[in-house]
RNA sequence: GCAGAGGUGGCGGAGCGGUCAAACGCAUCGGACUGUAAAUCCGACUCCUUCGGGAUACACUGGUUCAAAUCCAGUCCUCUGCA
């Protein structure tokens, strides 16, 4: 598989964080036009386990998936998970310690370990653990931060080449997270340095919006302006279809979001007219497709009135449907981007 | 016909003298969601309002009380037993 056309060219990546995206066969996946997935090592670590992924021979014989896969480090979910106290557990300078709430199993990310465990899954393209922490922090926080996310992505790259022989031996792409919350300076200074490391891309992390649902242009331009631009510009979690407008626009070429599937199932549409709430009363007798200007399986099969039907009353079916449109309507968003 | 139980907001169902415009669930109507613990969550849901409140409300009619969805009497319904 080539995966240098990630350097190149625009992608949108739905997120299949424990090996699915959710309500989509495989089949339905690849005919959205989805060329490429993002699973999460922490969610696969806890379940089903680096052991059984290894048995079952990794993630892409498991989905009988052919396409590209990216694997999330953890490091968004030790931070949303373990910060927002809903999970026991810490980070510390080796990465962090948790408890799963369920089963109260401990587990531990390292840099390392992080790398073993995308491995295990069979990741195309990994990432390195990063300090991911809330938008509002003081310097001196970001600074920590940006700090161990410096320190962590270069013990990632030394693990990935010293016990895998690098992208050279494996085929595998490595990239790194740029964080640095919302102090620019600190962004630019934090992928000035992971570019000095060297990696194959680099990912604009933490939150992507600010407190006014706003795209953090700034920030993202800082670390835009000071990465090259033959590697993967990946603008993790944008966003809105406007958002990533607007982040392609000045140079990132990889999204991905959860807007899409989640919206979907809770009825929030996207369409060439606009946003639409399926489960809003006006839908009840309309007879049109969701977007009359989208040739997705839903869309051309289906009346809004008959999923508005559906998704009110629990049909799982619906969940499908409106999940193939909206990832329908992302990667054709992105086909347009790509022909401009 | 006799004996028991009961009639509460669109529905189910709490409350059994004051803090009740009435818990909770469902339905309905809005909204949110940005490297997914999310088929989730939040809000509204008698009418009017200058958002401070105000006016009607717990089958119906009357009564007791400072005060009634809550107590009493009658009326009308419903359900369950027995004839």
């Amino acid at each position: 598989m080539d995966l240098d056309i990630l350097k190149e060219k625009l992608f949108f990546m739905p997120d299949a964080t424990r090996g699915a995206v959710r309500y989509l066969t495989t089949k339905q996946l690849k005919e959205t036009g989805t060329q490429a997935i993002v699973t999460n090592t922490l969610h696969l670590l806890i379940h089903p386990g680096v052991d059984v992924i290894r048995k079952l021979g990794g993630i892409k014989k498991m989905m009988g998936w052919d396409g590209i896969v990216f694997t999330d480090s953890g490091g968004f979910q030790v931070f949303s998970l373990l910060h927002s106290k809903k999970w026991k557990g810490k980070v510390h300078e080796n990465g962090a310690t948790f408890k799963s709430p369920k089963e109260g199993n401990t587990y531990e990310l390292t840099p390392e370990t992080s790398i073993d465990i995308q491995m295990a899954i069979g990741s195309d393209v990994l990432v390195c653990l990063d300090d991911c922490r809330d938008t509002n922090l003081t310097q001196k926080e970001a600074e920590q931060s940006v700090d161990r996310t410096l320190k962590w992505a270069l013990r990632c790259k030394s693990h990935f080449e010293s016990e895998y022989g690098g992208t050279k031996k494996t085929g595998k792409l490595l990239t790194a997270v740029v964080q640095g919350a919302n102090f620019s300076k600190l962004r630019e200074q934090c992928a000035k340095e992971l570019v000095k490391i060297g990696f194959d891309g680099y990912n604009f992390g933490g939150y992507v919006v600010n407190e006014y649902g706003e795209l953090v242009v700034d920030e993202m331009t800082a670390v835009i302006e000071n990465i090259p631009k033959d590697t993967i510009r990946y603008a993790m979690g944008v966003g809105k279809p406007e958002d990533i407008l607007r982040a392609a626009k000045i140079g990132y070429n990889l999204f991905d979001t959860v807007l899409v599937t989640r919206n979907a199932r809770h009825g929030t549409l996207y369409t060439s007219q606009g946003v639409i709430r399926i489960k809003n009363s006006e839908m009840g007798l309309d007879q049109g497709a969701v977007d009359p200007n989208c040739n997705c399986e839903c869309c051309r099969n289906y009346s809004r009135a008959y999923l508005h039907h559906m998704l009110k009353n629990n049909e799982a079916t619906a969940l499908t449907l409106l999940t193939i449109h909206n990832l329908t309507y992302y990667q054709d968003l992105i086909k347009g981007l790509s022909q401009v």
